[in-house]
DNA sequence: TGGAGTATGCTAAAAATTTAGCACTTCACA
DNA sequence: TGTGAAGTGCTAAATTTTTAGCATACTCCA
């Protein structure tokens, strides 16, 4: 039993998909899935998913609704983190400068002022 | 044939080996893998990510240098692309936030100043 | 020169992933 | 009230992924 979240690649399309919606039918799901298989092919994926613990589902009226058992805000920073970790030996900050380089024509003023906020204010904790 | 980088969980794995390395031989990789297995599997997996067209390699001495076919630059970005769009509903600013939160103690002044030049730099070129 | 060490090539088997199919339930409503 | 639509549970099969094993080549050096 491994600790680390190795997800295969249907469940990390599923996990994807699961994070962005935040929550969905086995029907959603499946409309978001690339190449997407028939229907009992991701419900088995998600109860194979919830018995890993990685998923869980309330019932709503007659259908399972599905959601992540962690948090958006948790699983978006262990994949930052990963990613931080493999494309940028760790540094935040050449991570965000990567982010600023490709999505500065969408970036609005009013979106850059707030990250300089943001830093000012990291700056100020930082000491 | 599906256009997609689908990789598989060893494929994936090695990929990241190879992007935090720039260049490794299967030894190597070995070495980096997660419940490594032997030899040979990863030499195999690395044949297939050939043929796939993922890796090459070059010949140093009598021994081969696996390298990705992608420039890491390449690879960060799209990775990125992919990690804003699932967690922060395409928001670049979002995923700047939560790298600001999640690293900020380890972000020296010396950074956050650079990173006030980047964000500088974007405003003039913004208009 | 010949044996240990370290490589690669290739193939087939083991294991895991991914999928479809069938049986059954519930609900809505004609 | 009975028929179709939409859902779930479960199982077994198809496919992919992952792995080990064996044959072979090359280098280094005693």
């Amino acid at each position: 039993m491994s600790r680390e979240h190795h997800f295969s690649r249907r469940e990390r399309q599923i996990m994807d998909v699961l994070h962005t919606r935040e929550a969905a039918t086995a029907a959603e799901i499946r409309a978001d899935l690339p190449d997407a298989p028939g229907y009992s092919a991701v419900r088995a994926l998600l109860r194979i998913l919830e018995e890993k613990g990685h998923v869980k589902h309330r019932q709503d009226g007659q259908r399972y609704v599905y959601l992540p058992c962690v948090s958006r805000e948790t699983a978006s920073r262990s994949a930052l983190k990963r990613l931080v970790s493999t494309f940028f030996q760790g540094s935040a900050t050449q991570a965000m400068a990567a982010l600023l380089e490709t999505h500065d024509t969408q970036l609005s003023d009013a979106e850059l002022n707030k990250l300089q906020q943001l830093i000012k204010q990291a700056k100020k904790e930082g000491r």
